[in-house]
RNA sequence: GGGCCCUUAGCUCAGUUGGCCAGAGCAGCGGACUUUUAAUCCGAAGGUCCUGGGUUCGAGUCCCAGAGGGCCCA
């Protein structure tokens, strides 16, 4: 009937087995029955049907349960030749079919078309079976839809971690482990969304596609923009947007998006990753703190069910209040100088040299500074913990402390030696904002490909004022790696970059 | 970018110092079986040993190059 199309990497062996199913598929046709009917006549998830038998067993013991319809995915089949066992799988639950051949009559030899991986609906009386197991004892089954290749195998799952990335719902289907990480991932986003409306934060929508994509340091991937035959980045930030909102008098908003970086694949990288982008007029860093050690104690007990989770060989407590230390106070604590007294690219490149931190290529001070920070610093900060006043030199866009002008109110939060979360009290002055943007175009003339691009058009939006702000960005998947104990940010993407195969 | 490791049947894995026709379990196929749940029992199948070169009488195994993946480092 149908030919199955080949794609040439299969075996003899694999388009056997297909042929095979197809086969059963063309069978029921022959039959006058449709293998991918359209619709189910279900009347519970399985999860639900379960509940309803609980309930029933306990106002009437030893009897059958009501007539319910479920549909789902055959899981495991023992077929004992008059009877037959299947195990059939939804995203709620699992249950068994109890088939006879008594009950079944002529769609007993259904069976024989049935596949581990098809989908099949069965109606009956919700049972016990003499082992115990709540089943429905089928007077009717059909096909749901049939499965053309075989599914992992059921006990060891599916263990190649290049196919289970390539090809994700196998390893949904085959690691229950694996759908539970990504389904707490959508929680864990779900949690925030609605933690942050409560606050009374407006949801918005900013622009993927930037003629320049600024608002951190970062590669951009570059495309074309057909209709106005103009070059566009994919953005890298959701920063700029965000802030000309406050300065449009939305007061509270903040974006959940996708963004983009040209740079490397790792552990913790993948090229498009999720960020929270939050801008609240009227309060600073110091109010940004508050609001993420809220907002994560909130999501660990909503969706973890409580603010001690475990990570690695202990565990990671997100109790508030989280530790706070100052830059400074840290750089003093595990390098034992104040930073401050090496304000030259010579004296940090000899502090590194005498803290045996290697020195990267064309490093102007700020880079050579964030350098021994994450080498001799980051690391120490398991626990929640906020490093405060950054550097003036790589915090283009927070404004200057009161007793410093060389640091900004800015903390970085670090949670198992990992940035989680980055956060400003926003530089509001146009003019500071101008000159700091002009020493970053010195920067690249230098050479740094990081540094930021001028946005003429966000300083106008700031000449026409903004209030007082407080800003934050938070990596979503650090963070359900964190609540997940996940030790590659590949288990919390559903689909990571991966390289293309030749054909 | 550098180093180390992995790739054998649809899936999970063995495969000795280089030596008969490369094995097992699961799944699939044929058969038995009316309460199984990793069902059991019997039988017959199933391979681009990642790819391409090389060494050798002989290569899954050794060497070189390449592909994909993983881990560590920068």
């Amino acid at each position: 009937m149908t030919e199955t199309r080949s794609t040439g990497s299969e075996t003899r062996y694999l388009r056997e087995i297909i042929t095979e199913r197809q086969a059963k598929a063309d069978s029921l046709r022959t039959d006058g029955i449709d293998p991918y009917p359209a619709r189910t006549g279900r009347t519970h998830p399985i999860g639900e049907a379960i509940d309803i038998f609980v309930a029933h067993e306990l106002q009437a013991p030893e009897t059958d349960g009501p007539q319910v319809t479920v549909a789902g995915r055959i899981a495991g089949l023992r077929n004992m030749g008059r009877i037959a066992f299947i195990d059939l799988e939804d995203d709620s639950s699992q249950i068994q079919i109890l088939a006879s051949r008594r009950a079944l009559g002529d769609s007993w030899s259904l069976l024989d078309t049935f596949d581990l991986g098809d989908f099949l609906e069965a109606s009956g009386p919700l049972i016990r079976s003499r082992r115990g197991e709540i089943s429905v004892q089928a007077d009717a089954i059909s096909m749901l839809g049939k499965t053309l290749r075989p599914p992992p195998e059921k006990y060891h799952g599916l263990q190649d971690i290049e196919t289970r990335y390539r090809q994700r719902y196998l390893d949904l289907i085959a690691n229950d482990e694996a759908k539970q990480v990504l389904r707490t991932r959508s929680r864990i986003v779900s949690a925030m969304r609605r933690f942050m409306d409560d606050r009374g934060f407006l949801e918005v929508e900013t622009p993927v596609l930037q003629s320049e994509a600024g608002g951190a340091a970062a590669r951009p991937f570059l495309t074309h923009l057909n209709a106005l035959d103009e070059p566009r980045q994919l953005r890298i930030a959701l920063e700029l947007h965000l802030k000309r909102l406050i300065v449009g008098g939305f007061d509270k908003v903040y974006e959940i998006g996708r963004i983009f970086r040209n740079e490397g694949i790792g552990n913790r990288w993948n090229p498009e990753f999720t960020m929270l982008e939050s801008y609240e007029a009227y309060t600073d860093y110091h109010g940004v703190a508050e609001m993420v050690e809220s907002a994560l104690s909130y999501i660990a007990t909503e969706v973890i069910g409580s603010t001690k989770l475990p990570w690695r060989d202990g565990e990671i407590d997100f109790t508030p209040p989280f530790e706070r230390i100052t830059m400074v106070d840290a750089v003093r604590e595990h390098v034992g100088v104040d930073f401050r007294d090496y304000p030259t690219v010579e004296a940090m490149e000899g502090l590194l040299r005498e803290n045996g931190v290697g020195i990267p290529p064309d490093a102007g001070w700020g880079k050579l500074f964030d350098e021994l920070v994450s080498e001799r610093v980051e690391p120490h900060l398991q626990q929640p913990t906020y490093l405060l006043d950054y550097p003036l030199a790589i915090s283009p866009l927070a404004k200057r402390t009161e007793y410093d002008d060389t640091l900004v109110e800015r903390f970085e939060l670090f949670v198992g030696g990992w940035e989680l979360a980055n956060a400003y009290t926003e530089l509001n002055d146009p003019v500071d904002q101008r000159e700091r943007f002009e020493e970053q175009l010195r920067l690249k003339a230098a050479g740094d490909d990081e540094a930021e691009l001028l946005d003429e058009d966000f300083i106008v939006a700031l000449e026409h004022g903004m209030p007082p702000t407080g800003g934050l960005g938070m990596g979503m998947d650090r963070l359900a790696m964190l609540m997940t104990n996940s030790q590659s940010i590949r288990d919390v993407i559903l689909f990571p970059q991966m390289r293309k195969l030749s054909d």
